[in-house]
DNA sequence: ATGATGCCCTGAAAGC
DNA sequence: TGCTTTCAGGGCATCA
């Protein structure tokens, strides 16, 4: 499921590619997508225009045109943006295919259609953004321990996992780098937050970055059906420490079995042993 | 306000 | 074998 790292490995391709790069046509498979907008309203906004800039905030992909309108796409659990040939022939997933200027075009998939693209003004995308409320960039040179701190002890009477996948608290940790994060950090998905002491939170915070990081390295983690813009899988999934892991003894070396549950609905991974 | 649940979706895997 | 159920889950809506 692209989370930060996938989203951020796409960005950068695209960052590559696009730009300058005109959208010559626009076809849309799957309406519901694109809503609220009509596919026909959706192609007028974007049909013609070149792409400017493409940047990232929390798990939304940010596709500037030169048109003063930005397309927003978010993949959620199975979208992708893809770099085809022109003229390739769409799967059954492909919900919308841009035809661009010189030999390719961007496919957007998703194969359990969940993701969404919108397009909103430039000029508009400071006040979308702040409404959605979205909370540091775990990577940003802005994001200190100290961050981290305030904002878990501003719920203090929550646990840490799902917090650490709230968007307002960080933004961009999805399921997969929450339990990669804790891991590493030898804390208890399920611990109270009003029980952390500021010294755990100060080894989370490297955690949270160094999975993150690590996870760039790697192109991005393929455990369902993730792959990046040019159809290639990340090789982060074997590197893994605890999603994924149940049931196999802890990378750690400590004896310690991973164990998987559920948690605020999400599956959940953790060593018996070393997280406490 | 907060926490739990349901919903959107599809295909793979498990269950019977 | 073949049908049914469960599971994967980000983010939002709904309800207690």
């Amino acid at each position: 499921m692209p989370e930060l790292p996938e989203v951020e490995t796409i960005r950068r391709q695209l960052s590559r590619e696009l730009p300058g790069k005109r959208i010559l046509n626009v076809q849309v498979l799957y309406s519901k997508a694109i809503k609220p907008l009509t596919p026909s309203r959706f192609a007028k906004m974007v049909k013609g225009a070149k792409f400017v800039k493409i940047s990232r905030r929390a798990k939304v992909l940010r596709l500037e045109l030169a048109n003063g309108r930005t397309m927003l796409v978010h993949l959620k659990m199975t979208g992708r943006l893809l770099l085809q040939k022109r003229g390739a022939a769409p799967r059954k997933e492909t919900e919308a295919i841009f035809e661009l200027s010189g030999r390719r075009a961007l496919f957007y998939d998703d194969l359990r259609r969940f993701g969404w693209i919108r397009v909103i003004k430039t000029a508009e995308l400071g006040a979308y953004f702040e409404k959605q409320g979205y909370g540091p960039e775990p990577l940003a040179a802005s994001f200190t321990p100290k961050t981290l701190i305030a904002c878990l002890r501003a719920h203090s009477g929550k646990r840490i996992k799902p917090l650490l996948m709230d968007q307002t608290c960080i933004a961009g940790v999805g399921n997969i780098y929450a339990d990669e994060s804790l891991w590493d950090a030898g804390i208890l998905p399920t611990r109270r937050v009003a029980d952390l002491t500021d010294q755990e939170i100060i080894k989370l915070h490297g955690a949270v970055r160094r999975a993150l990081e690590k996870a760039i390295r790697n192109r991005g983690t393929s455990a369902d059906s993730y792959l990046d813009a040019f159809g290639r899988e990340g090789t982060n999934f074997p590197r893994l420490n605890a999603y994924g892991q149940a049931g196999t003894r802890c990378k750690r070396g400590d004896g310690g079995i991973i164990k998987k549950t559920k948690l605020g609905g999400r599956g959940t991974h953790w060593c018996l042993k070393h997280q406490k």
